[in-house]
DNA sequence: TTGTAAGCGTTATCAG
DNA sequence: CTGATAACGCTTACAA
């Protein structure tokens, strides 16, 4: 047996908990968690037990409460990159939504690594959480198995491979590589290289798709030699520029994202040659990097933000209406052009 | 869709507990616990309890663990903002050290809103974290007065104002300015501005005052139309250095952070100013932004990872040992010298 | 209106 | 080695 659980006086171990409170009080812990609910009790019994409570310095455990309620509050948000301001800005637009309804967000960062990403999955099943933004950027067979498994809702942000049956946003990376080529052809650039993130990503892979069927459409011949892939990194988008550089001269370069971008610019400058006149320079993602480089980047704006805004929406709906099907939402993306591509007055 | 399990006599509701895996296993769910957590269990017993817990998919709630065990492994780190690169770093070196000590790390973003902070911690007595890390950029009376009755850990990153007996790392700013002054002043420069942040938080107030002392200790006359203040944020550094430069001409910029840095850089290029030449500029914090602006941002490193390390650090030696008197620890600054300040080949 | 008591899902204690 | 059972702190029927 158990000790005996006999309290004279108030002594709780130091723990402050509603017992507490409705012995000091006077009164059942059940009349005691009416009154912190809110929930009734008669003005008399009321006063008591919230001067008790204020004396006291209670404060009501939120575990306990969550093992009642079958709901934490909290969302999980899983990126690849904190670094990456794209996800700051995802994060960000989440966070608005999710903390306008109430509740926290949990943010964890994955580093790309989508063995992390199923373990996180998984562990999900714990109940820690009461859904999932997963904000990947390499799906695998592993990924889909468990997507159907995991116990809380999960939104996916991200192009998915197959047709899975899971709420999803999406960026039409496609359309956005368009845009951009699109762009440095009305402009009069034919030489358009293109320094990419790696291939076995998503968005690596489908945006050197993008970028050859959209160089072939403009008439101009697709060339390997133009085409450098690394990281999505700033130090990636220096080397890879460099190593560009040393083989061929184009006369625009399309960057996987906003810090390869900055990468680019970086190493072209060093090199002397001039942004826009000589090479122009497009970016990825419209993030907050693009409007604090000198000249400024033009960058394709896949809707970052958009697509965490709509995510945490999607989220709370199902939250909410669990039956709902499954969802599939994709971003229009534009063009912000900046002076990486148009001369401006500053220069 | 899982909706197979509500067969035989094992239904619980689609809930899958320990007492389900007992249930069909056939043991106690005392038994089936212990197993399932590796303590014990005969071989043939332990076999039929795995094999229940495998095939209905059973995963623990950690809800409920938490409740009886009295900690969630989870540590909260809140921060004003996580656009800005210094906290990122400290997030991602924090985030190293909790997540080798098993535990998961819960971001919040504060948005330097000191009633925010206060309510997050009165809040965190909920808790839902295990300890807390709190960078604060605006210390209020009711912060302290908080600090003293939090039921969980906290870690405070910045200087605080009065003796305050909580953990406490923080960036030696008063030094940090000394070491970019007198590194301007060795490489000539007599007219020294400063794009500062807001006076009214922490560091904006100390390196003025820092500022103002290290001038003068050069013997430069200390003028306040050298000083801007604004936020610490890349706008404001654009919009005070353009006003700077509309009523001076200084031949150096001390910049309150990186993020102002980037922002007086792009003001000064666009205005046709040659950096170095005509001007030198150092921001603060030492982050990635510093690395890829063109020229390279020369920045005095405050310490920002170590600081996050530091803090998560303390913060789990308190949990193991609750009884530590309260540390207050501080980091030596160094200077990152780059192309800011002195020219070199690229240029 | 108020109190009693039954959970929420685990782990830990104590008898067999 | 195994099985009842008492917590963990809270909410919420159900009674009184």
């Amino acid at each position: 047996m158990g000790r005996k659980r006999f309290r004279l006086g108030h002594d709780h171990g130091g723990r402050v908990t509603v017992r507490t409170v409705a012995d000091i009080a006077g009164v059942s812990i059940a009349s005691a968690s009416r009154v912190l609910n809110g929930l009734g009790g008669s003005p008399e019994l009321s006063a008591r037990v919230r001067s008790a409570a204020e004396r006291v310095g209670y404060v009501p455990n939120a575990i306990a409460r969550s093992l009642q309620a079958q709901r934490t509050g909290l969302i999980g948000i899983a990126v690849p990159d904190i670094g990456n301001p794209i996800f700051i800005q995802m994060v960000r637009q989440a966070e608005r939504v999710i903390s306008d309804s109430g509740r926290q967000l949990l943010l964890h960062a994955t580093k790309g690594d989508a063995a992390g990403e199923v373990e996180l999955l998984r562990g999900l099943a714990r109940r820690y959480v009461d859904g999932l933004i997963l904000s990947t950027i390499k799906v695998t067979e592993a990924h889909h198995a468990i997507l159907s498994q995991v116990a809380v809702p999960v939104v996916v942000t991200g192009q998915l491979l197959g047709d899975v049956p899971v709420d999803n946003v999406w960026a039409d990376n496609t359309a956005g590589v368009q845009l951009a080529i699109e762009h440095f052809v009305q402009s009069g650039r034919r030489r358009i290289a293109f320094v990419n993130g790696p291939l076995d990503t998503i968005p690596g892979s489908v945006r050197d798709v993008a970028y050859r069927s959209s160089v072939a459409a403009a008439g101009l011949a697709v060339d390997d030699d133009l085409i450098e892939n690394g990281d999505f990194t700033f130090a990636a988008g220096l080397d890879g520029t460099r190593r560009l550089l040393d083989r061929v001269r184009p006369d625009a370069i399309l960057c996987g994202n906003d810090l390869i971008a900055a990468g680019t610019l970086h190493a072209l400058l060093a090199s002397g040659i001039r942004v826009p006149t000589e090479v122009a320079i497009i970016g990825m993602d419209n993030t907050a990097l693009a409007e604090l480089t000198f000249p400024r980047l033009t960058s394709v704006d896949l809707g970052g933000g958009e697509r965490g805004r709509m995510a945490a929406r999607m989220l709370l709906d199902r939250l909410e209406t669990p039956d709902l099907p499954p969802r599939h939402e994709s971003i229009v993306p534009f063009l912000a052009v900046r002076d990486t591509t148009v001369p401006n007055g500053d220069l």
